[in-house]
DNA sequence: TCCATATTTCCAATATCGTGGAAATATGGA
DNA sequence: TCCATATTTCCACGATATTGGAAATATGGA
């Protein structure tokens, strides 16, 4: 990851409003969740949560897909796991793989690898 | 870590120049450096980089002692596993443990502990 | 085609951030 | 005490972010 999609994802999720979406598609896993069921459980108005969807999916955080009239969007585990990667790279005296970063991918717990990533 | 904790450190580390500073600093280790070789190093006006120490301070992120007329300062390993635990803390239907986060003391390798953080 | 629903775009207002020159403060040494 | 060095505080400017009402757009169904 470089340097500046780690400031986008950070800057990202360094807002309340946008770090509560983020981790309730998190929550949700990989099936995702229409954008007006989001604003609901956040009690958001649409025009707030469709600017900060943008700002998720801008900074890779998220994606989307349609399914009729919604729009469903999903958490992106790999930008995640890329940012985790990066603020941890400097650690350990350059020897990240040392610090054994975990790695989320949003399905069932058997699938979650192990190790550091790539 | 709480939600405004962890917002405070993404949005102090969401910009280039804190960015530098604290992965300058995470290098360092334990020993820390004066603020006047940090600047040195990254080409900041003083002002610009005092402004930048105390957004990093103000986050948890930074500390540091003085050494006779230079503060020297320390990157705080604490927060940034703090950060990391929780940006991973909804993961894996709620199994944080299951994603086995690293975590970085900034010391030797030899001192490094593996397994999830408490 | 017409309507209801889901969501986005447009817009303006307010608030906060990042920058760096200049002055102030703290420390140590002569 | 006086000076040099290290760093911070003060200040003001321009840039960027957040909010939500209102209007626009897209989809599906009757």
């Amino acid at each position: 990851m470089e340097k500046l999609d780690a400031i986008a994802a950070l800057a990202a999720l360094a807002q309340g409003t946008r770090l509560d979406v983020f981790r309730l598609l998190v929550q949700a896993g990989t099936d995702g969740m229409p954008a007006g069921q989001i604003g609901e459980r956040l009690d958001l108005p649409s025009a707030t949560l469709s600017f900060h969807l943008n700002q998720l999916r801008h900074a890779g955080l998220v994606t989307f897909r349609r399914e009729g009239r919604s729009l469903i969007y999903v958490a992106e585990y790999a930008a995640m796991n890329g940012l985790l990667a990066y603020l941890t790279e400097n650690c350990c005296q350059g020897d990240a793989s040392a610090c054994g970063i975990g790695v989320c991918d949003g399905s069932a717990l058997i699938n979650i690898k192990k190790g550091p990533v790539q």
